[in-house]
DNA sequence: TACGATTTTTGACGCACATCAACACATTTT
DNA sequence: AAAATGTGTTGATGTGCGTCAAAAATCGTA
């Protein structure tokens, strides 16, 4: 997304004091900053690279600092399909932390750089640290749910409000900086967007242009500007307005 | 589905050696049956009820022990989304150990017993035994991935691909008994099937007609015999043949 | 057994979106 | 600067499946 986000150990995590279980670490808050604490150096990568593929048993789950991945399968028939779309700060292959091999393919977008957190001292960490555990739950739990989600989409939504949701979803997730002004700068191709909104990309594009076309956005090819934010929500089916949107989250599987 | 298994801790657990960390627990073997070791007692159900509706913070996920459930959620614009179908022997509602509150609905499909695991206790016995915690991440993670199949099934499959897949996945599913035969009898409606498949319970009703006049399957209303399970394989877009189909997963969210 | 309610089937019709096919850009290469 | 390559736009056409409507079958229950 052209980004460049400081070490994402900068970014404040918004919230989190597990409720339930009296959690025994003296450090509920900071967990993220823990579990980054046994991240690697910062790899770079560009795109068409891959961090892994389907299948294979590398033991580690990744986070992004700059750049942006792609989380992908292939159909059957050949297809692909993309999974998610991974931006600065967020984790992605947590399914190893479960599976003895990865469930989907990372593949790198842009000029990109990751860490690696390797799952045997993440595992190492619980013994330790019970609340950077329950952070992992809350990961996978709600990676969960925002499949759920997205199943809804995928099988209940017409194209324009896909992508209305799309662009929002994206916007919502922007460091602050960028967000402030609602212009992206996708790092995703017409067809990569498609891939992960169930369309054709002629249709992606199509609807671009009316969206357009009806001041909702202004486009020049990857730079998207969001103009009527009120009314890209009513498409996509979100509350209206909400100024401070909880992104709580910051993970993918 | 009409079904009546024995207690749901009679399944063995198939395999698990938890690779990579050297686990400490005595037991690698039945975590399932440690579960099972909190569980409630048995709570009956008739079709209609509900166990939770998203939104409510009832820390506790289920077993199903006979019958069926579904979990669901609804549309911004009111509509029903089916995200899974709950059989015999099967976990749903794990993502309260992450999440504050349930992110789906469960509904009970026909005539159900449950038993209840109070998420504190299981996180108690985390502490005690790291298996029950490896199977708890097996568990979320596998459904992560089981998502990850179903996106591509709605948004790249045609109608009749999601109907043999589905039969296909249920079939799989039952208890060895039933499955020798390879005859379905299924607890949920045709607009239950279309709402899971994302397709119109129209839609649904012809293909079936249409499997049934091509001899791929013999249908009469819930009751549905699989005949040739090559072509629905080939249909679904799954491997051919393959006698022991590892069912490891056994878990909802 | 008979009744009403729900579910399922079947047909007719239309539309949202995929597909096919050029063409227009933009970016990189030589 | 021209050529090559990948990406995006736009139009024409087709179709898979949704929608609407009504009959038929099944189920629940008196």
């Amino acid at each position: 997304m052209n980004i460049n986000v400081g070490t994402s150990a900068s970014r404040t995590t918004p919230f989190l004091p597990v409720r339930g279980t009296p959690t025994i670490s003296a450090t509920s808050r900071g967990t993220r900053e823990l579990l980054m604490s046994i991240a690697g150096p910062p790899r770079r990568y560009v795109r068409g690279q891959h961090l892994f593929h389907a299948g294979d048993s590398d033991p580690s789950l990744y986070v992004v600092e700059s750049g942006s991945v792609k989380l992908y399968g292939i159909t059957s028939s050949g297809a692909e399909q993309i999974f998610a779309f991974c931006l600065p700060g967020e984790f992605f292959g947590l399914d190893v932390l479960g599976e003895p091999a990865h469930g989907s393919s990372a593949g790198v977008l842009e000029p990109t750089t990751v860490r690696a957190l390797p799952v045997p001292e993440i595992r190492a960490m619980y013994r330790r640290i019970p609340a950077v555990q329950h952070r992992i739950h809350r990961l996978l739990a709600h990676r969960i749910n925002e499949l759920y989600e997205q199943m809804m989409v995928l099988s209940k939504k017409r194209a324009d409000e896909r992508l209305a949701g799309f662009l929002l979803g994206i916007d919502a997730r922007l460091p602050e900086p960028q967000r402030a002004a609602h212009i992206l700068r996708l790092s995703m191709s017409r067809y990569e967007i498609g891939c992960y909104l169930g369309l054709a990309l002629e249709t992606v594009s199509r609807i671009l242009r009316r969206f357009d076309d009806e001041g909702l956005t202004r486009t020049r090819t990857r730079r998207i500007q969001l103009c009527d934010l009120e009314r890209l929500r009513a498409l996509a089916g979100l509350a209206l307005s909400g100024p401070a949107r909880t992104t709580p989250g910051i993970l993918f599987a």
